[in-house]
DNA sequence: CGAAGACATCGATGATTGTCAATGTCTCAT
DNA sequence: ATGAGACATTGACAATCATCGATGTCTTCG
């Protein structure tokens, strides 16, 4: 015989509570779009790009070269981004300012604490 | 006149020294790599599942139903998540049973430290 | 006004991904 | 040996995504 499991088949119930303690899948839904957005090289370089710029802002005309794409590109990544809340726009004249939003990288960080 | 920017057209080089201070390719690579594992609702619930199981540890046989996926989707799901480092397998006998594998959560954890 | 530049949006395309049915492999009990 | 159960793998398909060229919108300068 065998030490633990009691599987479906081999009894009454599952022996083991395992939906306890864990968040509902709404809450996986959320949080998986935020991880999904820094799910991409480009993207985590533009978020380092944008917080080691001087003043903690970046002009996005600043960081279509060092990532190495398109410019429809990097302004695609920069949406996503924006739409996590991971960055925020700013419009200034002709060009655009990005900047780090450090709350949504906080909850980001703390869902993954133990 | 406008204040700041500086691009490529209007004069020398860019003002604004981006590329300092920030992680290269390959490493932006590795980190994508790891938050995609995790941009996924399902693996999150599973991830959740193993760490809050009693010992730490859960049978697959005990996530299946809780996830209300199919058994090949639930394994490719665990699959993602070990081949990413975040829980590590253990067969036993017939069963194979999950550990969350914390070291891999703290690296993901620490790189959106700010 | 008209031209130029910065940035976003659109449309298309190739690649990746989530999902499941079917099947394979391995282990254990009879 | 044979059957059953647990889990992984395969193959297929629809959906999503990353990428870029082309185009549109808006602002600024002359």
């Amino acid at each position: 015989m065998v030490t633990r499991p009691a599987s479906k088949k081999s009894g009454t119930t599952c022996c083991v509570p395992l939906r306890d303690a864990t968040f509902d899948d709404a809450s996986a839904v959320a949080l998986a779009a935020g991880f999904a957005a820094l799910a991409d090289p480009a993207r985590l370089r533009l978020l380092s790009l944008i917080s080691c710029a001087p003043g903690g802002e970046a002009c996005a005309c600043d960081l279509i070269e060092p990532i190495g794409k398109s410019q429809p590109t990097v302004s695609h990544h920069l949406k996503v981004l924006t739409d996590a809340g991971l960055v925020q726009r700013e419009k200034r004249g002709v060009w655009a300012w990005y900047r780090a939003n450090p709350q949504t990288l906080d909850r980001l960080r703390s869902a993954l604490a133990q």
